[in-house]
DNA sequence: GCAAGGTC
């Protein structure tokens, strides 16, 4: 094997290695080791592999990702090792945040736009964590997943831990393993190769193809149909080179049914009298669609009357036991027997694995590696009551080896790994984890085995038949008792025996089309056409339920939707291919060229890129064929929604569009106003922005913590001030400075300096949590309370108040806004039943008394705590206004640091 | 607001 040969063997001459460790850098005494970092592709990988090359002593320390020490032999000289993992992909692929508002992009200049690879989980802090560990290591061995992806995030890695690339032929290397057990990691280690730059480039092509792609569509769809009707119901209609297919197999199998014409047809069944049972026997023709042709052979048979046995006939038959359980087929048996979504059933699964009862749930393998202990696995079971019999007979009479499955080099097939009850896992999960077992039980038992007779009989002229099947051995069936061979006793018959007919039957029926493809059938689909993969399968089905496109129904059965139903159809009359599975393969194959070396990365992205690009100039081009189809099921905008507030250019009535994505539509100015999402929108007591005449609306969020806010619908979406970089409700939005539409300015964010819902009015004092201001809630009543405009940090103020207001007062103490409370007569705590007070809330010392800093899920009495002598600081760092730091002149409300 | 691929 030519790949290797390049490096050496485990067992090196130690005086190669001593040239090699120099070269890296290390001198060679015994005191410091030279480093070997080995990176996995998660975290249970790295634990196995670290456990084997330590035979259990290796130290664990928490990182990013735990980080396994030990020291061991590297190349045959010792070293010290540190085995950690990545999460995935370190990085994904984007465009540039110039590419990102939606308005100022031509979707077709994405083709030629360049991509930039952002951190997948920035959370994580992946990259850091591979950088810091790298550091000082001479030496990289990836233990990537053996596929290509894994590949891919091989050279992911190798970015983040910046090994020098003229050096990496002798200090980078590849463990290139088939499953995760003692045997594969230690030949691997054994046999380490380079990593494979095409494999990796590769999946570089398909990410950018997808991308840009998927991209543009989904813009321009999205873009256009959502600017002309009001009642699509989704918030975006997407386009992608799995999903759209996966959509399309839903939709074919609806038009199947509806342009199903069922079909009487008819059939004869003759019946005879066998030692006292009456048997019904099948036609040869199976059935007729002319009655009258029918009829002509009853009268055949009927008039004959006496049936002849031409041909006894017995035939051993075996149904084969199950190979290992993969994703994909569990997926499956969830789906179509247990009723979980794929989704809910990989959920499941999950949480099955990490407490330990099931083994890994994502592999492709059907195969199980030589080395597995099927023995030990099936002592596991053995003290189960349901299925303690069945496992004590296969141990005594021999358990049989599964049948060989594909061995696709990740994980072993799905297993149990130690003994559960339904009172352990809860139903679901029980339901899924016994599954498991049966099928483990399945694949070590004998297969089933059956005779099948056939007896074949003639009649005026005609042939019919009746099928007999005794089971032998039930084998595997009867621990998968759904799989069972139906049996069906025959009476005996000989070879030419001739029977009376007791009656002919001519049976009437009618063809019927078939039911919604279900999801069990689908993932098969997609399996069969390569869309998707066992980990992103569940994704495109949840993607498509999600943008409804279709609805899953009982059964587990997929119904598109109208929308869904459209768009196929559009698709078909525009471009077939853009809805059939075989754009998926057309990019795979192109890829596959890249991976294996035969054609050039970028000029592969290029050819297949112009391909796409004219087919979506060609989509754009016919439009207006999808939007007749459009036209037919859809309202337009105009006719859709309520009026709810007034329009400053026109002055006319807007409409409120309740379908997502909500938003505002001018009939007359033909404007779309998009609104936060997620949430009510009411119209806020008629009062208008000064800025622009729109009527303002007010915005609340679910739940008892939701907070309120006004926002001027085209503030919001065309924020008319420079430098506002905290927006609401706007995902991406360029450094460009330029705002889109939805750019998400509500009021808390506008600098107006007079309006009275700006944050400069309705701003009280800094959080203390963060940068942002905290503003009063102005519909919160009775439960008064501030919001942070950045975080989630909330203050409540006192409750059952009449009225809170700010003031233009400040404090002249800490700077904050005074506010006015009319407290309720009866529960007023001012002396004397006096009901108005105005103060500071950091230093009245009856507000700050009755305030609470309620901040997400924490509770925190540091600020205001009752019962506490103010000045002394307690709590979280001594939330009691400021003053007495520097930057006095900094207005409190813009921030807060110095607290 | 967008794709698909990893993994959690």
């Amino acid at each position: 094997d030519p790949e290797e040969s390049e490096v050496g063997s485990w067992e090196n001459s130690a005086k190669k290695v001593e040239v090699e460790i120099e070269k890296a850098g290390f001198n060679s005494n015994m005191s410091s080791p030279p480093k070997v970092l080995m990176v996995a592709e998660k975290p249970s990988i790295a634990l196995s592999i670290a456990s084997v090359l330590s035979h259990g002593q290796m130290s664990t320390r928490r990182g990013s990702t735990e980080v396994h020490e030990f020291n061991g032999k590297f190349l045959g000289f010792h070293a010290h090792y540190k085995v950690t993992s990545v999460i995935g992909h370190v990085f994904s692929v984007d465009f540039p945040a110039s590419y990102q508002d939606w308005n100022a992009t031509n979707p077709l200049d994405l083709f030629q736009a360049s991509v930039i690879k952002t951190e997948s989980n920035p959370k994580a802090h992946i990259s850091r964590h591979l950088s810091q560990e790298a550091r000082g290591c001479g030496y990289l061995v990836l233990w990537l997943d053996c596929d290509r992806e894994g590949e891919n995030i091989c050279f992911e890695v190798m970015e983040c831990t910046r090994f020098p690339v003229n050096e990496s032929k002798k200090r980078v290397y590849r463990a290139r393993f088939s499953s995760v057990t003692e045997k594969d990691i230690l030949k691997a280690m054994d046999n380490l190769v380079e990593p494979n730059r095409h494999e990796a480039l590769a999946v570089d092509a398909r990410q950018e193809i997808d991308l840009k792609v998927g991209v543009a569509f989904t813009r321009f769809q999205t873009s256009y149909f959502q600017g002309k009707y009001g009642n699509l119901d989704s918030r975006v209609i997407s386009y992608g080179p799995c999903q759209t297919p996966t959509l399309g197999f839903c939709v074919q199998r609806y038009l199947q049914i509806n342009t199903f014409k069922p079909e009487k047809f008819w059939a004869l069944r003759p019946y005879i009298i066998q030692t006292g049972y009456e048997l019904q026997l099948e036609w040869k023709r199976q059935k007729l669609f002319d009655v009258d042709v029918a009829m002509m052979f009853q009268k055949l048979v009927t008039e004959d009357g006496i049936l002849e046995v031409i041909d006894v006939s017995e035939k051993q038959e075996s149904k084969g036991r199950p190979s290992g359980l993969n994703t994909v087929n569990l997926l499956k048996v969830a789906s179509s027997a247990l009723g979980y979504g794929p989704q809910t059933a990989m959920q499941i699964a999950e949480r099955l694995y990490t407490q330990g009862f099931i083994s890994y749930p994502r592999t492709e393998s059907t195969a199980y590696p030589s080395s597995f202990d099927f023995k030990g696995t099936l002592k596991s079971l053995e003290n189960n009551p349901l299925w303690s019999g069945y496992v004590h007979r296969l141990l005594a009479e021999g358990y049989h080896k599964p049948r060989t499955g594909t061995d696709a080099g990740d994980h072993p097939p799905i297993t149990p790994m130690r003994p559960a009850t339904e009172d352990i896992l809860g139903n679901d999960a029980w339901r899924l984890y016994q599954y498991i077992c049966q099928h483990f039980m399945g694949t070590v038992s004998p297969d089933c085995k059956y005779v099948r007779t056939k007896v074949e009989f003639s009649v005026g002229g005609e042939f019919f038949h009746c099928i007999g099947q005794r089971v032998t051995v039930q084998g595997f069936a009867s621990i998968m008792p759904w799989l069972a061979i139906n049996e069906k006793n025959l009476p005996q018959f000989t070879k030419g025996e001739k029977i009376e007919v007791s009656r002919v039957e001519l049976y009437e029926g009618e063809t019927s089309p078939p039911d919604y493809l279900s999801e069990s059938e689908l993932i098969s689909l997609m399996e069969k056409h390569g869309i998707g993969t066992d980990a992103s399968i569940p994704v495109h089905i949840n993607n498509i339920c999600e943008r409804n496109y279709v609805q899953v129904q009982a059964g587990r059965k997929l119904a598109p939707t109208t929308l869904g139903i459209t768009l196929i159809r559009g698709y078909q009359c525009i471009d077939p291919d853009l809805c059939l599975p075989d754009i998926r393969s057309f990019i795979e194959h192109q890829i596959t060229l890249v991976a294996k070396g035969q054609a050039d990365h970028s000029r592969v992205v290029q050819h297949v890129l112009q391909q796409f690009k004219q087919k979506f100039t060609y989509f754009v081009q016919q439009i207006d064929n999808m939007d007749a189809l459009f036209e037919a099921q859809f309202s337009p905008l105009a006719d859709t929604g309520r009026a709810l507030s007034k329009c400053g250019k026109c002055l006319r009535y807007m409409k409120y569009v309740s379908q997502q994505p909500q938003r505002m539509f001018c009939g007359t100015c033909e404007e779309v106003y998009y609104l936060p999402q997620k949430g009510t929108i009411k119209l806020y007591k008629e009062l208008t922005c000064p800025l622009d005449n729109f009527e303002l609306l007010i915005f609340s969020m679910p739940g008892p913590e939701g907070k309120s806010f006004p926002l001027c619908p085209y503030c919001y979406n065309s924020p008319p001030f420079e430098g506002i970089d905290t927006l609401f409700g706007s995902t991406k939005t360029g450094s460009t400075g330029k705002l889109g539409k939805g750019a998400g300015m509500p009021c808390f964010l506008c600098p107006h300096p007079t309006c009275r819902h700006s944050v400069v009015a309705q701003g009280v004092c800094a959080c203390p949590e963060c940068s942002g201001t905290l503003v009063l809630d102005p519909v919160s009543a009775p439960k008064w309370r501030l919001y942070c405009n950045k975080c989630n940090c909330l203050v409540l103020l006192p409750e059952g108040a009449h009225r809170i207001t700010t003031t233009r007062e400040r404090c002249t103490e800490c700077d904050s806004t005074i506010i006015e409370v009319d407290f309720n007569k009866k529960t007023t705590p001012l002396e004397g039943g006096a009901t108005l007070h105005t103060g500071c809330i950091l230093c009245d010392e009856l507000l700050h008394s009755l305030v609470e800093v309620k901040h997400g899920k924490s509770f925190s009495r540091g600020f205001g705590a009752r019962g506490r002598g103010r000045g002394r600081g307690t709590g979280r760092g001594g939330f009691r206004g400021r003053g007495r730091a520097a930057g006095r002149k900094v207005d409190p409300r813009m921030s807060f640091r110095d607290f």
